[in-house]
DNA sequence: GCTGTGTCAATATAAATAGCTGGACATATA
DNA sequence: TATATGTCCAGCTATTTATATTGACACAGC
């Protein structure tokens, strides 16, 4: 099955090669004849794949069982052996696209690495701690802008890719997810968006730099339950502050508020009414307790 | 055969109906016995569907020859009988879209569009007068910032597929593309990209609003023969002028600087070295030209 | 050179997708 | 109501794409 080749990253090719060669596992059939893997297979091949890539060969850990295949892999751990993660690496090779100012590869790497790690995982392992080192980089003027707007715009394809991808219920509750007036740092808004599609939202996106009423505009035209606002610039504190309690004040009140981003702490303590998010475990936390009973 | 569906804007069925109850055309079979539709078939049919959508109704005008549904058809359209074009049809469906704030129907519309009409006439005739009637709609109040941000969102994520499901050759002539300090609007130069990559380049598309030095480091970077920017915003025009000289200073004298977009007029006459883009189809023209003669 | 391992090629088969036919049905319009 | 036309369904066939098998080859490290 492509699914375990992408989620092991190994190759068709060596999946079959091992199965033939050591045995690692022996998944089922279907009636045709195509491998169907279990849980289980799957998870064995995970360890022995992080086994390798610890340095040991495939022959010999082939043959271990479940039990000590995780305390070898564990073993690995503590000794620093071991590779770092796959998300880790991933965000590596993103980060060195990116300083390379090479758009395709960057794409080609978050590509890979969201099938490799599926949707959650991507978000939170790899295009968050991505974003946050372009902007430590950038900061420490160790890459241009340039570099963070291409970065951006290869970001934001990627996750409007993926929101496209995924097939949203006909009946799922609704979002808007938008950046207040004076925020043009529209990515941690796509990232929220994409992170609630991937929850079973219907997520309306509707971009950066806008006025209150414009947001409650579409939250009233889509009858939507929750309305998230990513804030990122600091410096925009004050006018953020003012604008969200002016949103607050035309949503109409069972419509819950959330702001979440970089920015939040340069807010203060935020008024009655208005949920802090705290990052995109929380959100996903958020919007199941809004989602209501029915799911 | 699904093109010729697509091209014609008729359903499958729609299609064997006609051709099962009125012989419209009669098509080949391929040896499994699938339709297999001629150049001819497809213009017999464009021109039916043209009569067609002008009041006429299928069967008397199935039996028609070529000729003479020409004929017909230029009659329709003198007498404004006609409806209009494919493209305007699509058209007014996104725009529509657009003023309900509804982006997945406006990403449906313009997929579809692109499928029908193809990338040319789609970037021609579909998104460019759409910006222009949405930034038009703006300016009279007719629509919101959110209109036209979500509106935006979902347009750059069309040309960005549109863009990822073309094939550069490998030794493609490589272009650079980016929006000058100060300009925040990047569709036009989106849309630059798109057509650039249909056009058989590969482009490195940067963003908006950069500074004229990274632009220039990406240039060298990637050794790129063209490097295109997108002015929009009139307002601009003095820095726009000063940034393109500083631009022009620094990029290799090799180098193709050429500017476009609607901001253009704004800026009186260009430098030596600066070459001015009309619109879409100047800029495909330029293209060609500088592609070189190997092409 | 041998071993362990990844990759590839040729050929065959399975699964998925798209298309075909004939017929029923819905809807609008005269 | 009758006609014209678009749409849908069920069951079947083509075409395409993904997998499977087997055997060969490449190459690093001992």
């Amino acid at each position: 099955m492509r699914l375990v080749a992408e989620r092991t990253g190994l190759s068709p090719d060596v999946l079959r090669a091992w199965e033939r060669r050591y045995g690692v596992v022996n998944p089922g059939r279907s009636e045709g004849g195509q491998r169907l893997y279990s849980d289980a297979d799957l998870e064995r091949l995970t360890l022995v794949v992080t086994a390798v890539q610890a340095g040991r060969s495939v022959g010999p850990t082939a043959s271990l069982s479940l039990e000590e295949l995780r305390r070898l892999v564990a073993e690995d751990a503590e000794q620093g052996t071991a590779r770092p993660t796959l998300a880790t690496d991933y965000l590596e090779l993103a980060f060195a696209a990116v300083a390379n100012l090479a758009p395709e590869e960057l794409q080609a790497v978050l590509r890979s690495a969201l099938l490799s790690l599926g949707a959650p995982s991507f978000l939170d392992d790899v295009v968050t701690p991505l974003l946050q080192q372009i902007g430590e980089a950038w900061h420490a003027g160790e890459v241009g802008i340039a570099h963070e707007h291409a970065a951006s715009a290869v970001v934001r394809g990627v996750l409007a890719w993926l929101v496209d991808s995924l097939e949203v219920p006909e009946n799922a509750p609704r979002a808007v997810v938008a950046c207040l007036a004076g925020e043009r740092h529209e990515l941690g808004a796509a990232l929220a968006t994409a992170a609630a599609t991937h929850a079973g939202w219907r997520v309306a996106y509707l971009g950066p730099d806008l006025p209150a009423a414009e947001i409650a505009d579409a939250a009233l035209r889509h009858e939507t339950a929750v309305v998230g606002v990513s804030i990122i610039t600091p410096e925009n504190a004050a006018s953020a502050r003012a604008e969200l309690q002016l949103l607050r004040g035309i949503l109409r009140p069972g419509t819950a508020l959330l702001a979440g981003g970089a920015g939040i702490p340069a807010l203060g303590p935020l008024d009655h009414g208005i949920t802090m998010i705290r990052d995109l475990t929380h959100w996903r936390a958020l919007l199941r307790v809004y989602a209501g009973p029915t799911r």
